[in-house]
DNA sequence: GAACACAATGTTGTATACAATACAATGAAT
DNA sequence: ATTCATTGTATTGTATACAACATTGTGTTC
């Protein structure tokens, strides 16, 4: 009666209601839609998404796991705000992880990865020119998170992930605006290495890749200019 | 309802049951006295720390992120028990991290890292000599976080951190009974080479450390003896 | 008028009640 | 006897009620 090969109950397969807001909710911070600092009241969250409170609070301490939401307690949600020296641990640790895991997909990618990843391409292009430049930073994440699955190492994938969402954050609060980014120029050129299985130059193609983003944001050190009140008027 | 079963101390109740509750759960898988697969019932936890399902659910969610516990879907938690690959794969992840932390700590160290260091390996010199294996084998792995800790990288710390506790699941199922490890021995000499700030040789002791230990476990694939009946009495 | 205490309000933390689901046992049909 | 359906029990999933806490506003005292 179970012909599931995968043996997923019914319950399994079905909807997951505080993954969905955890999903939603993700993908809002991604897309930029969510500013870091921003407060996420759990009743507000539960009338939007029409759930009570305990899912939200659900998807919110899932979403603390990943860094993209900071609990204080007894004061609530918000949107995760990285401090300068932890947008620099990001992009320290993607450039340590990331361009190992090129070169292990160039090695083992399939035909069908190689569409999959120039289908992205696609989309992240489209997004490009539909002027969605919140959705083309999501793709483009994706991109990297793809490369990681590629790669066929689970767990590094999911260092991986994290360390892109966290970068949605970065490059929110530090992005450079007169940095004019090339992405999907990259990107391009990484696909090609892939297809080659050119494991050497994805290596190099994704660090220098990384290299690039990282230097097109404003990390330097505004001690001057500190973010929060308490320390801007304190003398 | 707030009677106190187990030996948490007020302080500790008071301030973030979840948390108190996910860090003791997380003590006994460390100490290997929760067996891989173990159920996690809620009820039965809420009763032993006295507290709510609504804790519990909490903590075992947090124990979910780290993969210490696995929740399937209207059938609950147990303690996750990594297969041959996730084993190969933390291994994996631990080489390419843990040798270049290994070297950050060396150059970063302070005379206070070392004293604290130093104790640590008292301590699981002391466990040892007690017979509680199980405690050693918690504090060898405190050691790797607190090198970690030294090399003053947080991100990279927190992957080292889930990457142990995961290694503790991996020694309970894997652990090759006849291979004598000398933990404390290769702890002693790291930490000379840190005291003496010799990066490259702290890098090449954790390697080789990592090393010894990953071959210390029985990777062997064992296709022909599948640990679910379901894959055993298939054809 | 300033400092403090204290109540008012809103939000989060926890417990509990109820609904939904899975698993096991029982019994009927073939 | 085996298969299938059905019911029963135990456990998890979700909503809600209440308690604890933080914050804000008000009033009292000096």
């Amino acid at each position: 009666m179970n012909q599931n090969l995968l043996n997923l109950s019914k319950a399994e397969s079905q909807a997951k209601p505080d993954e969905t807001v955890a999903s939603s909710i993700s993908l809002a911070i991604h897309e930029h839609r969510l500013a870091p600092g921003t407060k996420l009241g759990e009743d507000e969250l539960g009338e939007i998404y029409g759930v009570s409170r305990t899912v939200i609070r659900a998807a919110l301490q899932s979403l603390s796991h990943l860094e993209l939401v900071e609990i204080r307690r007894n004061r609530g949600a918000y949107v995760a705000k990285p401090s300068i020296r932890m947008a620099r641990e990001v992009f320290e640790a993607r450039e340590l992880l990331e361009p190992r895991t090129a070169r292990s997909a160039a090695e083992r990618a399939t035909p069908e990865d190689i569409d999959l990843l120039k289908r992205h391409i696609v989309e992240e292009h489209e997004a490009m020119e539909a002027g969605d430049q919140g959705r083309a930073l999501y793709l483009s994440g994706q991109f990297h998170i793809e490369i990681a699955r590629i790669a066929d190492q689970a767990t590094i994938a999911g260092f991986i992930e994290g360390l892109i969402a966290r970068s949605s954050l970065v490059i929110a609060l530090y992005w450079h605006r007169e940095s004019a980014l090339c992405e999907s120029f990259a990107h391009h050129s990484l696909i090609d290495a892939i297809a080659d299985h050119d494991g050497k130059r994805a290596e190099e193609l994704m660090r220098s890749h990384l290299v690039d983003l990282h230097s097109a944001l404003d990390l330097r050190d505004k001690s001057g200019v500190p973010r929060s009140l308490k320390e801007a008027l304190k003398p």
